[in-house]
DNA sequence: GCAAAGCGCAACTCATTAGTTGCGGACTAC
DNA sequence: GTAGTCCGCAACTAATGAGTTGCGCTTTGC
């Protein structure tokens, strides 16, 4: 992944509300901004302007249905921010040296 | 780790030049604040900065030698955000879910 | 056909943050 | 003891980002 998707990818996850969507939709599910908005402490506008920012690190994928649209995980950009981690802290601690490895593996 | 500081992890891991910092530190080094800023596009003060951020995310520690401070990495707080990727991907997919495993056997 | 639901776009405010300059204090070397 | 080196603190600017309101468009349901 590029620099510059890493940094992205990052920036999503610095925000707490962020990170709560990401939680939220981590089972599978899709979901819209509306039912987003309706369990968050902030309006759905600004939902949507998180999850314009997911989309830019895509880590949601975004499908219009009708007059709503539902939002999806992709986890994939994560396994780039958990490679990062991996391969800084191995040089730190074998334990993330481990989680290099398997990274790797898998690459 | 608390909510709050897993924050403070992603929050320091969002900015490219912290990055950068982190990276240089991964080897076990010691570094100076001027001399990171020789390296950077910054001066040193900016980078005595972005190094209380790290700081203040325990992601470093700084010790007083003389007239230099010499900042060292502290990779543990790297693990609890790998945790919070792991956790959060291992429900969409198997891969992050090995992930996962990996650092419950290591907790 | 019409009301309501759901969304997107735009403009705005407020707070945070990255970066700078300026300065003074502490340590080192000669 | 004086010059040079390193650092920390404070004040400032500029840019970014979170959140809001307002509005108009499309879709659904009756």
């Amino acid at each position: 992944m590029t620099a510059a998707g890493i940094d992205r990818v990052f920036k999503a996850l610095a925000d707490p509300t962020r990170r709560r969507v990401v939680e939220a939709l981590a089972g599978g599910s899709t979901v819209t901004a509306s039912a987003l908005a309706a369990d968050l402490p902030i309006t759905r506008q600004g939902v949507a302007k998180h999850l314009a920012a997911l989309r830019r690190a895509e880590l949601v994928q975004a499908e219009r249905v009708g007059r709503e649209t539902r939002y999806r995980l992709d986890g994939a950009p994560l396994e780039d921010a958990a490679r990062w981690i991996a391969t800084v802290g191995a040089e730190w601690d074998e334990r993330l040296g481990a989680l290099e490895r398997l990274l790797d593996r898998r690459r």
